[in-house]
Parts: structure tokens; sequence; C-alpha cells
DNA sequence: ATTCTTCTGTTATGAGATAACATAACAACA
DNA sequence: TGTTGTTATGTTATCTCATAACAGAAGAAT
């Protein structure tokens, strides 16, 4: 980098480090075959247990983020939704994510604007992640949030849900 | 509500609960007058420590998110950015944004889509919001991240920043 | 069979954010 | 003091993300 600006040197810099990580090393491998039809059968029990129906678009969608080695953006799950390369409208889509909100079969990261099949079993109403700001990777983990709740119990909060998202390098 | 549909209830119900709150009790008001002065000299004070210049536009903005009550939408800057009436265009105030959420005065709320002055001096890189989904009101408060962290280093990753988002009833 | 309810399909539009380029202001230093 | 490197602003246009509104089809309940 001869002659090089100071924006220049910031930029560079800033591509640096946003390449030096793991790459996806702990990163969740989207989903194929049976483990796929695995996955996709045990979403379909739940939905039976609890009176939901996991309908063609809700279950494409969802199949479509299992697939997925990353987090999707909406306009993602669009574009590959149809069989021949026909797009969804937003709104199937959109409707089909606020479907496996609820049920807890995937969430929204906020600060990515993108979506991801959930990957804990047990987990309900809140979820973790740590997320890479150079390979994109988001990995869930189990969140424990005692010591927040206990600041939210003092001012007299009733918590319905906790998002937490960690940027960082994996 | 006699002859209720199942559909009407729910939303009834939502509506119920979303009105059942303390009103902000434990919000921050806005600020007006000394103590808005105080405020925007304190950060003035702060950006010649590290030599970074809070130019009229970023001043503004800052100003404008100190005075409100709650949560402020970029669009809503953006209309009370001018004197007469006269809204800033949205690279303006997306800058300034940008430039105080870098220095610490402002945080971005992500489940939101909106902004908040940042009310603890202490805090450098992370966030977490006590938010209410009736009134709107977001009560920062210090996070203590430990076992989140603990997770993180455990597995491999380099946390930068933190944000915590914990939606309820105040 | 009817009625209630939920889900889908479609069009259109609203909200949130950035790209790209030109210009102006500041800072450093010969 | 004028030149140069750098940072900040102004402006236009465009892009991404998400929802409103309404018609119609498919399930569930009785």
């Amino acid at each position: 980098m001869p002659a090089a600006s100071c924006e220049m040197m910031q930029r560079w810099l800033a591509m640096r480090m946003e390449s030096d990580c793991h790459h996806a090393d702990g990163a969740h491998p989207g989903l194929s075959g049976p483990g796929l039809s695995r996955a996709l059968g045990k979403a379909e029990e739940r939905c039976t247990q609890v009176q939901a129906r996991l309908t063609p678009p809700r279950r494409r969608v969802l199949e479509l983020l299992l697939q997925s080695d990353g987090p999707l953006k909406a306009y993602d799950l669009m574009a590959a939704f149809g069989a021949q390369g026909q797009p969804a409208k937003p709104p199937t889509v959109y409707r089909a994510l606020d479907f496996l909100e609820r049920q807890g079969f995937a969430h929204r990261i906020e600060s990515l604007n993108a979506y991801v099949p959930c990957r804990l079993d047990g987990a309900g109403h809140s979820a973790a992640f740590l997320i890479c700001d150079c390979c994109g990777a988001a990995a869930e983990f189990e969140p424990d949030f005692g010591p927040q709740l206990a600041v939210a119990a003092q001012a007299g909060y009733a918590v319905r849900a906790v998002t937490l998202e960690a940027r960082g390098l994996c």
C-alpha cells in the first residue's frame, strides 16, 4: 500500500479485521436428505400437538431455513421459494415467518434483518446469538438471563421475551 | 362483548394486555432547558477529549434525542430536524446517528428501528434495554454479560459488542 | 350444510436505509 | 499562505425491508 491515505488505510484495516475469523468453525451446517426430513417431521409433530397447521408455504419456508448454512433474508426466501424459480410474494413469506417464530421454529436476528431456524429444542421465547461479522455465521446458544431478569424484576418489568445478539468474530 | 368471535376476542385480549402497564413509571423524561444544555455540553467536552467534532447536524440530532421522552425513529428526527419545519434528508440524519453511536452518545434499538440517547455515562460498547410493549418506553440499564461472555469465550468468539433487548410491560 | 375462523393470493404502498457523487470545511505543514 | 490530505455535508436517486387491505379458498365446529 504505497502512498496510502488514512481513509484507505482504515478501510484496508477494516477489511483485514473482517476477514480474520475461523470461518464458521462452529456454525450450523444446512440440513439435507434424512436430517432435513427428520427436522421437518419433528416440526410437523409439534404442530399436531398444539393444533397448529404446518401448511405448504410454512413448511416450505422452514425447509429453506433448515437447508441454509446461515441466516437468510426475507427476500432470499422469496427468491428461493418456488419450484421453477418463481418467487413468492412478500406477504407469503412474512406470514410464514411470523408463524414459525410464534411456534418457536425460527428466530429473527434483528441486527441482520435475517432469519434462522431454531436449533434449540427447549427454547421457548428467548434467543441468543453469537454473530460473526466476518463470515456471517450466527450460532444460537442457550442464554442464561439471570442477572438481566433480576434487574427487570427490580424495575417492576414483566418480561415477555429477551433477545441477545453478540457481534464479534468466530 | 356479546357474540364475540375467537379472532375478535384475541384482538381484544391483545389490546387489553398492551394497555396494562405502568405507563413509563421508570422512563427517562426528555431533557429541556439547563438539563439539556448540560448534557450537550458534556458531549461537547467528550468530543474534544477524543478529537471528534460535534458538528451542527450531529449536535442537532443529539439534542432531539435528548429532548424526547422515548425512542425516536429516524424519519421522526428528519421531520423535526429543521427550524421552520423543513425536514432533513435521510443521509443527514443517518450519518449523524452513525457518529453518535460510534461515540457512545446514542443507541439504536434494533427491535424498534428507533434511537435513544445513551443514559449511562460509563457504558462503552454494550447496551441493554427494557422495552415496554404498551407505552413504548425504553429503559436502559447496565448489563452484566458475565454468563453470556463465558459462553462466547468457550466457543472461541471474540465479542465486540452485545445488545440485549427485553420486551415486556413496565 | 352452515357458519365461524383461519389461511392464502394479489395489488399496492409504506417505512427504513444506503449508494454515489459533488462540494465545503477543517487540519497539517511546507 | 497556499497546497494537500482528510473529514464532513448536501443532494439525488435508489435499494431493502415490511405491511395494509381486500377477495377468495380451505379447515374446523356444530
